[in-house]
Formats: structure tokens, C-alpha cells, sequence
DNA sequence: GATGAATGAGATTTCATTCAT
DNA sequence: TATGAATGAAATCTCATTCAT
């Protein structure tokens, strides 16, 4: 973030090589994983010199948080405009979902990185970011809270937790992906974001008349 | 060559210093995360020679391989038996989220170390043991089809998909606790255990009179 | 990946680390034999930094391969060149003679590394060029085939067992010196090239007019 | 040497473990090389415990110089007896290249080890043997400068360089076997005893009638 | 901006040797 | 004698980072 910058320059005309080796460490990131890849790795990818990395990024670290702060700044943006409109939150819920598959959809491996090397790095990147990663959860769970105050929401599950349960759903359909167990393909991730905003808006059962154990709260 | 292990012997006679390396490194990775630790610390920690660690282990990989095994499947065991019983769905799923919650409940820096390091580590951990892993996806997929099979899930959200939204809900719930995003203590975790079951199974919605569009499938 | 070359620029200007490491080598492994020594040692010995033995050759193995190769790769070619020209026998295995002892004259340190951790490193080096190796035998015992051919040289001792016996004998002279078992100097050398040379031709003995059992053959 | 020995029991009862020890060390020097092999690997092979290896050994060098001395003086014993005798010298070398030619026939392992590890080891176990290495050389030596003495060998090759020769003939034949170069069996061992001995006395020329140069010395 | 040689602090792993039993 | 767990001093190799050009 700190470093220089292209003066954004015509278009297309110059290579931005700042941009090629970002573009370059996310798929070396993915395909071996950021701490059995070496700086050298990643300038072979991007096809410059490995000196450069160090000239537009103080640390192979500063590389992946630039990598991390960029897409979860897009998504924090966007969670914010959605939580601003009037919507249902099962539609804004949708949203988010979306724009998470779709942004899998678009660029796996950014996906991956940020999944694998940050989401959950608790003792690194994860730790290193945690504020930022919080607003997103802090966000959905302000959604969550506002459909319990309206009636919407069952106001016995604790907003913050369900907010925690509705990301880690699909971060774990993500994993599934990644990992491959489960299918793709632009037909499954469409059908995947309609699924978790159901399973965790609607649940799983079918409504059987009275089910009143079920929301009468915990032992 | 790797894990001599010891007869068994009398009960609390011995120290078994393959145990206390094993319980070591479970301190160490979960405080300073298995890529920043050395081996030299777990040896120290376990207050054993360096050497050693060698003597029972044959590399730094197998202490933690050792200890996700162990873990991991002790879980597939109470899955398993879960499974075998007659219960209803939400019972079972019941028990395992509490199995997970009270794994970490009772052992925070085991669990922390087998979420933060393994279950998400694609390039790494987690897919040297992928199989063992799915394992366990693969029987909660199993008990949803199930459920559905039989009139009481929905049957139009594939069982494989909710089977990762579930267990991705309660990975998450520790992954709030390991992030100190989610308040602890033993209140928190038996509310945990039920609210995500209900969130599942029941959603998180209250029920309106009718809500077509929302049973009615994806876009 | 290993060996970048300096391409052959000016002269004496650049000091051309590589070369100055493996000069250094080459006493190391003189001084202390190539298990004895660390890295550290010929880094040391270069006025170089560890790492840069690693910039330039993959492994400790490597600096002795290549030492070994560049030297024997020069006999090799003034082998194939002797045999090329129309001389006696005895010529051509003077000439061998000559060019080893004086490699050793030359350079006692290179010789003393080839033969003692290489030449008969029959776990290890020696076994790794055995092909390069053997070039040099066979191209000496190819010399006395033909001269069995041509009746200058006695047909009942097979050319490749004669080959190993003379190209043994120059080598444990080498050895004698390496040990300090047998005095070194210009005079020393020179005569040794003549001794061997004649003992292996023209026999220890004198000629005492009939000798009948002596050539008859083995027993 | 030094250490323990089994009170010479009754012929084969006791397995004599220290022999085991030894024999099987033997094995995994020619097999992997002494540096390579681990003590256990010898322990292993001899089917003994780990700590045995250094009940009866002070050290792994101490096994190696154990073997080496073993055979060693068996040798040197064989050479004085042989130099004792009033027989020719041809006689006398081809006693000398029949024991060590038979010894490798007999024990390949053994002289591989001897030879690989030992004789050409300047910076250890040769350096530690010296003294009892050149033992062998002088006294071959020494009946060189007899034989010149008595008008039997030429007198201008320096019975020093002349038993160097000689003994280097011998043991490059063997590398040649050690090596898979040369051809093995009865029937070439024979050859070979005859072969060494008749290339150092006789010289590998027919004998033309004059070859006044070969004779008359070095340049 | 661009290059890649040079640096050197570690980290893992090995294994000879010791020692309690 | 016999065992093998325990010790800990190296040694190799890696690689992030620096820097002169």
C-alpha cells in the first residue's frame, strides 16, 4: 500500500510490473503456499528481476497483505453499500454470498490465499489483520441483529455468533472447492449461494407443523 | 525407524516422553504456530533433549501429523458411533457439534493447533490428510442425505453441500474463540453447541405464514 | 540452476568468486579431506560469504565434482590427443606419465583430492564418475592393444588388465608422495616419469639371455 | 585391540558376539562406505543391540582400525615370511600378489573396505596406519634393492619407486574389480597373480634384440 | 526503475557417544 | 554382558534481505 504507484498511466501501454508480480504471487502463493514459496519464485512467475519484488514491496509479507487488503477492502465496500440499502437481510445475505462465490469463481487462487493463508493464520497474517477481517463479520452481525429487531430473525441466536456460522459456511464451501470435494463449475456456484443463505436463513428441515423443541433455545 | 512406543507400562509409573513431546508441541504450535516454532522449542518446552523429539518423531511434520491423527480420529470414532444410533438428525448433529465444542472446551490450543494448522492448510497438512478429513465431512453428508431420504431435510439442498455449511458453522465458532472474537467460558460453549444446530437445522428465520421463494430453490 | 559463469570478461579485472572458491576448495579438501571440512571451511578459506558457495554450486558434492571433472577432462583430451599421433608405445605412455606427474607437480593439492576422495571412492565419487573414469583406462588400455597388435608389446598380458597396472602404478607413486613415503622435487618427478614407465615396459629385471618361464604364461 | 576378548571357548558355542560385530561391519562399510554407514547399521546387521557395538568398541573408527590391523599384519606377517625364504624374487612378489589377489578372492568386502577407506585415506585412517601401511612397502622394497643387489633387477630404478609400482599395480586391479571394470572370477584371479608379476619383472615389450635407450635411464 | 550477486542468520536433521538399567 | 533411550554438538542447506551497479 505504502509503495509507489504507476501514475496511472494510458490504459494498457505499460506492463505495471508492480501489478505482475502481485498478479504473479497469488498463483505461486496458491500453488505451493506462502511459506514454501521463495521470493525468487515469485519474480520467475511475474518474469522480472528478483531484486524488483523488493523494490515495489518492503517484504515478502508486505506482498501477501497487499494481496489480502485489496480484495477484502473490495468486499468490506461492498458489504457496507448492501447494508445501506433497504433490502431483506435474506437478500442482503444472498449478497454476500455472491459477491464471496463470485469473487471464487473469478480468481480461485486470490480465493485460495486469502482462505488458506490469512482467514485462519492465527498466529500471522490472520492476527496481523484481525481488525479488518472483524468489520466483515462485525457488519453481517450488525444485519443479523437488525432482522431479530425486526422480527425477522429468531432473537435467541446471538447475532455475533450467527454472523461467525453464516461465514464459515461459505468459507467451508470454498474449502470444499479447493480441496476438491466438492463439485464446480458456474452451475454448482450459483446453486452454492442460494444454499447457505437457505440452510442458514431457512434450515435444513422441512417445517413440520410444530416444532417447538426446536426454538425453545438450548438445555 | 519413527514412534517407538512404550508397552503400555504401568499406568502413571513412567513420564512416557513421547507424550510429553506430543503435549509440548501442542503448547508450542498453538502459541507460536508450526512454521514459526522451532524444533528446539518444543524439546525445550517438553524439557526433554533435542534429540529426542528426533528419537520418537522423524521430522517436525510427524509431531504434528501424530497429533491430528489422534484428534481427528477420535472424532470419526463418535461420529461413527452417533451414526450407528437411532437418533433423529438434529441429535446427531447435536452430538457432534458438542463433541467439537467440548474437544475444545476442554484442550483450546489442540484444537486451535488442528484448525489454524491442518484443516485448511491445502498446500500442506491438510492435503496429506484429506482423506481422513473427508472422512468426517463425508458421514455428516451421509446422516443429512439421510434425514432427507426420510422426509425431515429438505431435500433440495445437496446433502454433500450442507454436510461443509454445518461443520464450516462450527469451525468457525472456534475459530472466533482462537481469535478472541467470541466471548469463552462454559455458558458460551453450550449455547454455542445448541445455537448452531438450530441455525442449521431450523435457520435463523422466524416462521411467516409462507415464504415461497425461499423453499422454492435457486435462481 | 547452479554455475552461473562470468562470461569471460576483461582479463584479471574481476576477481571471479566462483573461481575463487573452488581454489579454495581445493586446499580445504587438501588440508582436511572432504568429509572433515565444512562449507564453512572453503567459504572461509575463499574470503567469500556462505552463501554465495550456494550461489554458485548446488551442494558440497558439486564444488568437488567440478574440480574433479575440469581436471580429468584435461587428461582425458591430452590422452586422446597423444593417441592420436603416430608415436611408440612407449612414447604415449611416457607422455601419460609425464602429463600426471607434472599435474601433480603442478597443482599437489587438486591431485591429492582427486585420488584420495575421488579415484577410489568406490561408495561415493568414484562411483558417481565411474564412466568418466574409466574413459581414461580404456583409452590407455586401447594404446596397448594396439601395440600388442603391432608385436611391440608382449599379447598374453590383456591390454586392460595392463592398463590398470601402469596407470596403478603412477598413482601410488602420487600416493608415495601424498604419505611423504617416497621424496618429491623437479629431479624426483622427472625420473619418476622415466621409472614407471620403464618398469611397466621394459621390466624390473635385466635381461639374462633366456627367460623361458617368465614369458610362457601363468601357471 | 585393547578390548575385551572371549575366553577362547569351547570352538563354536558362543556366537562370540565381538566377531559378530566385526564381520558384520565388514559388510556395511563395503556396502555403504564408512562415513555413510551408521553405527546402528552396523549394530543391525550384526543383530546385536546398539550399546554392544560400543561395549567392545570404543568408537566406530576403532572398528575400521580394528579390520585394517587385522588383515593388515596377516599380511606383513606373509611378506616377512616370504622375504624369509631363499627363493627368487619373482617368486617372492608372486607370493605377495597371490596372498592379496586370494585375499580379495576370499573376503572382497574385507579389501574393499581396506582399500577404499584405508590405504588411500591421507587425512585419516591412511594418516593414523602410516607407520603400518609402509611396513608393507619397505620390505617389498627391501627385496627389490636385494634383487638389484644380486645383478637380478636393473639397478637404475630405486627399489623404493620400484615397490610403490608395484604394490599401486596390484591394488588398481583390485579397484578394477571393486569397480565392476574388470572381469572376476578363478580363472582371472589366477591370470592376475601372473599378469601384475609378469608386467613389473618382465616389462609388458617383446624383447627386441636391443633397446639400448629404454635401458640407459631418464632423460 | 531494474538487476542479480552477495550476505549470513537460522532451521532441520543426523548420529556418535553416553549411561541407567 | 546386553540393551536402547537419551543427549546435544555439529553440518548442510535455505532463503529473506541488502546493495552496488
Amino acid at each position: 500500500m505504502s509503495t509507489a504507484r504507476p501514475p496511472a498511466g494510458r490504459a494498457k501501454a505499460a506492463p505495471d510490473k508492480r501489478r505482475l508480480i502481485l498478479d504473479a504471487a497469488v498463483r505461486v502463493f496458491a500453488r505451493q503456499g506462502f511459506h514454501t514459496c521463495r521470493v525468487s519464485d515469485i519474480a520467475d512467475e511475474a518474469g522480472v528481476a528478483y531484486g524488483l519484488v523488493y523494490h515495489y514491496f518492503g517484504s515478502k509479507d508486505e506482498v501477501l497483505d497487499t494481496l489480502f487488503l485489496e480484495r477484502w477492502n473490495v468486499m468490506l465496500e461492498l458489504i457496507r453499500e448492501v447494508d445501506a440499502e433497504p433490502l431483506p437481510v435474506r437478500d442482503k445475505l444472498r449478497a454476500i454470498a455472491s459477491f464471496i462465490v463470485d469473487s471464487y469463481h473469478h480468481d480461485p487462487d486470490l480465493m485460495k490465499v486469502i482462505i488458506v493463508e490469512v482467514t485462519r493464520a492465527a498466529n500471522s497474517f490472520g492476527d496481523t489483520h484481525i481488525g479488518t477481517i472483524r468489520e466483515a463479520y462485525d457488519l453481517i452481525g450488525g444485519m443479523i441483529a437488525k432482522a431479530q429487531a425486526e422480527g425477522v430473525f429468531k432473537p435467541e441466536i446471538e447475532a455475533r455468533f450467527a454472523a461467525m456460522a453464516f461465514y464459515g459456511a461459505i468459507e467451508q464451501l470454498l474449502t470444499g472447492w479447493i480441496f476438491g470435494l466438492l463439485p464446480q463449475g458456474e452451475e454448482h456456484f450459483e446453486r452454492a449461494k442460494w444454499l447457505v443463505v437457505e440452510t442458514v436463513c431457512g434450515g435444513l428441515e422441512t417445517r413440520p407443523a410444530g416444532h417447538a423443541g426446536a426454538v425453545s433455545g438450548p438445555v
